[in-house]
RNA sequence: GGGCCGUUAGCUCAGCGGUAGAGCGCCUGCUUUACACGCAGGAUGCCGGGGGUUCGAAUCCCUCACGGCCCACCA
């Protein structure tokens, strides 16, 4: 028998942290094998964080969320496997090396492709290891085996075997299209990585001969082909097919007419700019005759050659220049004031061009049919489900991905160019290269099959980093190979992540599993919210108000920083995160740390049997064993109702509560009756509970508290009897529903009201705490042994008995019994009469609102019967209570 | 222009058809031999406004207001 642990006074979790994480690792505790019943499975991979930093708060929130339900499934014997990984993070990564070059003065330009990759590489790993470092330090039970990289080769197999894939398939194709160009980044990005924000502006009202034509963007008036209205606008039919000159150029274009303009909107008439505006380019395709369009802004966001003397100058010089020399020669006609919503890039929030160029392409409709199938038949569901709408909604809605991005750090298109057939030089610009004759290859041909040269160039982009993240939960059980582990785990059961990266991944991952596995890739996801400061304001950099999950975990104890945010993870909601709720979490992490110091100080030095539940007595079980075991029950399978409906705030709350106001606030007083009183069957009947109790909800609370229950099941264990080497690997108690006892419950409740109502009396009337009182009870068949025996020891009672009501003394009323207590020269009988007045007020109000509904006869005719006798057995007892209120008081007049 | 979410105690939020809850904060006591990161007691609510359904509404429906978010090619 191991000697008995002493534990400190308050919970220190740092070196109870380093151990446990030492062991979990040495135990490779996170550990899964594709073997056993494959229902009884339960897989996950983890959203992969980007390789562009640390973790914050939203990633403690995602990780933590997961971290319990995989360690909660594990406990319930299912077999396990979360996988972890990182995100190559594209964009997004490059920008960050940038940023570090452009702090050194250079350039990748400067720098080379290589080289700008090779530096990108190391950054990458250093960045893996802190980012995996931190998962492990959360506590994530991960299976560290099966780490993987959105750019590591098994999953550079898998990017090659989907792009192969579908480019034969004909949905993946080249063409030149009207994308979304960032300048700053350099590359093109897809519909929705571009967002919105409102801006201010103007609209500029500018003269195009007779016609007046209002706009937002003056800059890209030198690309203008045609000017179109509306073809139900009378006012300019007769100029429909005239042509006008455009303004500071004199070139002539035609007008014409076309269905989306609005005739209310501006002047009714609109410039047609085919190269910079999405609806123009549409307008062009509608009107083929006005010419091709005309690009006047070129990738750098500068006016191109076209653009004549205003070529070189930004966009923005170029706006104000236009606009000045408009109103110099007296063109412009008026500036109002507008506000509109213009796309900035989703990573460095510039201004968006759109620009004409060609791209590689996926085509979605053929991969959301299914998608938008599943969904809708419920096969595969989002958590809350207010989601499936909007997301339903965009599939139907989808456009084609433009997957191409012109930046380094990504997997390269593995799409080769025969450099003599495409007559490619090293100056070509594959933007503007069209028609190509491409070969899909992972690497390079052997030879053109048409001119059988050998001089093939690889495209220069990269897919879009969202490409690979799409084949994830495919990609990390080795697809497209197959393998046993693919075989095992896929479909994995659910995907926790953020509501922001819905369509960009989580769609994605639905549309690449279902069209390479014919399987959604998991049933449910779940979609948290995400962390805001106390406020409500989102955290970032620029306000300085991010909170370090690191700095938290310092401070109060990791179990701490999980424990609050899963409190507050109420499904589909954002969390103000404060320090105070911090606070709060530490504060319970230390009450279980007490509760089971109190229970071990209660234990002998050794003992020659566990405190086994199952081997105790059943005649020993006393009501507040049987009450607490039936609470405990309760709670647990409250707690495992939430955590199936992935309400793991709801779990965190119930296991709260019991711990704190049942098991700590009433058990433990109560087992101290038998605790401090003689050696014998009944001490150990209430040893017997206190370890299985404690060492159950330790069970309970392992999924949000790993570290502390780790800790206190290990020093429990001599007692508890439990065999397993880790807490993380115990099985938890199976559901007993044979534990739940109304009866103990009921008495308790009269038991614990009338203890209040002793309590209560003893605060309002000052009765000193230390002084034990005598108490005579109207009745004492409400409170049978053993519930004598709990009042006097919770209420301070030093004789309870029975009899009439004594002169000159206190009455607290409660629904066992009335009682009272003798307290003459103790107390004002002015302050006790006041006192009653209240308390019968209260209970009046109380009798009130009953009365009202009982009475009602539509309640007595139409409520199910059950309530009806609910609400009778409760007006009895507020009569009853009124009642022996206003006799009291009468006798104290 | 569509859609979603929210509006409950001073603060942050649960509850979502049967007498209004938690944490924090506040007030009063307390070295009661696990815990002051604690214990006991207490105060505090037109459950956003209006209408409807129902025996009964914070809870369901409609509507308005005010926040927030997502989607959307009105220049």
């Amino acid at each position: 028998m191991e000697a008995k642990l002493a534990l400190e006074k308050a919970y220190d979790p740092k070196p109870v942290e380093a151990k446990w994480l030492e062991r979990w690792g040495k135990a490779a505790a996170g550990a899964s094998r594709p073997v056993g019943e494959r229902s009884k499975r339960f897989a996950l991979v983890l959203p992969p964080p980007n390789v562009t930093g640390a973790l914050h708060l939203g990633h403690a929130l995602n990780d933590t969320l997961q971290d319990v339900l995989v360690r909660w499934r594990r406990m319930r014997g299912e077999e396990a496997c979360w996988v972890p990984g990182t995100d190559h993070g594209g964009i997004a990564t490059q920008n960050v090396m940038e940023k570090q070059l452009k702090a050194e003065g250079m350039t990748r330009r400067q720098m080379g492709r290589e080289a700008f990759l090779e530096r990108t590489r190391g950054w990458a790993g250093d960045c893996k290891a802190t980012i995996l470092g931190q998962l492990r330090r959360l506590g994530c039970a991960l299976d560290w085996e099966r780490e993987a990289f959105t750019m590591d080769e098994p999953r550079a197999r898998a990017v090659f075997a989907a792009f192969k894939a579908l480019w034969e398939d004909g949905l993946i194709y080249r063409g030149e299209r009207m994308v979304n160009w960032c300048v700053r980044c350099g590359t093109a990005l897809s519909d929705i990585e571009v967002e919105h924000e409102p801006r201010r502006g103007c609209l500029w009202h500018i003269r195009y001969g007779t016609l007046v034509v209002a706009t937002t963007r003056p800059e890209t008036l030198l690309g203008d082909t045609a000017v179109a209205v509306s073809p139900e606008d009378s006012r300019y039919a007769a100029l429909v097919g005239r042509r006008v000159p455009l303004p500071l150029t004199g070139r002539e274009i035609p007008v014409i007419a076309d269905a989306h303009v609005d005739a209310s909107f501006g002047s009714g008439a609109v410039k047609v700019t085919p190269a910079h505006d999405p609806n123009d380019f549409e307008i062009w395709r509608r009107h083929p005759e006005i010419g091709a369009p005309l690009q006047v802004i070129g990738p750098d966001g500068r006016i191109a050659a076209a653009g004549g003397a205003y070529a070189g100058l930004s966009r923005e010089k170029a706006r104000e220049k236009i606009v000045a020399d408009l109103e110099a020669q007296g063109l412009l006609v008026k500036t109002e004031d507008y506000q509109n919503a213009v796309g900035v890039c989703y990573r460095c929030a510039q201004v968006i061009e759109p620009l004409l160029s060609w791209q590689w392409f996926v085509r979605m409709g053929e991969l959301a049919a299914p998608a938008l199938e599943a969904v809708e038949s419920g096969r595969f569901a989002l958590h809350p489900s207010s989601w499936a709408k909007p997301y339903a909604e965009w599939l139907r809605n989808i456009r084609d991905w433009c997957v191409s991005r012109q930046i380094w750090w990504g997997h390269r298109i593995p799409v080769w160019y025969c450099a003599a057939c495409n007559k490619i030089t090293p100056q070509t610009d594959f933007g503007q290269l069209a028609d190509a004759k491409v070969v899909v290859a992972q690497s390079r041909p052997a030879s053109c099959q048409s001119c059988g040269g050998a001089d093939f160039v690889q495209d220069p982009d990269v897919l879009d980093t969202w490409f690979s993240s799409a084949l994830w939960p495919m990609s990390v059980f080795g697809w497209p190979q197959k393998t046993a582990e693919l075989a095992f785990y896929y479909p994995t059961q659910v995907l926790v992540t953020g509501y922001e990266i819905l369509y960009l991944w989580v769609a994605r991952m639905q549309m690449m599993g279902l069209r390479f596995m014919g399987e959604a890739p998991f049933k449910d996801a779940v979609i948290h919210g995400i962390v805001r400061d106390k406020s409500g304001k989102k955290m970032s950099k620029s306000l300085g108000n991010v909170v370090d999950p690191l700095a938290m975990m310092d401070k109060y104890g990791t179990d701490a920083l999980r424990f609050s945010l899963m409190a507050q993870a109420h499904p589909g909601r954002d969390i103000p995160f404060s320090e105070d709720s911090i606070t709060g979490s530490r504060n319970f992490v230390n009450k279980l740390w007490n509760s089971t110091r109190f229970v071990l100080m209660n234990l002998p030095e050794s003992v020659e049997r566990p405190y086994v539940l199952e081997d105790l007595d059943a005649s020993r079980l006393e009501l507040a064993d049987r009450w607490i075991l039936s609470e405990q029950q309760r709670a647990s399978q409250a707690a495992g109702e939430a955590l199936e409906r992935y309400d793991v705030a709801a779990a965190a709350d119930a296991l709260y509560g019991f711990l704190w106001d049942e098991f700590c606030d009433w058990y433990v007083e109560l087992a101290k009756i038998r605790l401090q009183g003689a050696d014998g069957p009944d001490k150990e009947a209430a040893r017997t509970i206190l370890v299985s109790v404690l060492s159950r909800t330790l069970k309970l609370l392992h999924p949000f508290m790993p570290y502390v229950t780790e800790e206190l099941f290990a020093a429990l264990k001599p007692y508890s009897g439990e065999s397993a080497e880790l807490l993380l690997r115990s099985l938890a108690p199976r559901p007993d529903t044979a534990r739940r006892d109304p009866e103990a419950r009921a008495a308790m409740g009269r038991l614990m009201e009338a203890v209040t109502a002793l309590r209560s009396l003893r605060a309002q009337l000052n009765v000193p705490p230390g002084l034990r009182l005598r108490v005579v009870a109207s009745s004492l068949e409400g409170l049978p042994q053993p519930q004598r025996e709990y009042l006097r020891a919770l209420a301070r009672v030093d004789s309870l008995e029975e009899g009439p009501r004594p002169d000159k003394s206190a009455t607290a009323v409660a629904a066992a019994a009335s009682f009272f207590v003798p307290l003459e020269g103790v107390i004002d009988f002015a302050q006790e009469a006041a006192r009653l007045r209240r308390e019968l007020e209260k209970a009046r109000l109380e009798l009130a609102k009953i009365a009202q509904k009982v009475d009602n006869p539509g309640f007595r005719a139409r409520a199910p019967r059950s309530e009806v006798e609910l609400a009778l057995s409760q007006r009895s007892a507020a009569d009853e209570r009124v009642e022996r209120l206003s006799r009291t008081l009468a006798l104290l007049s």
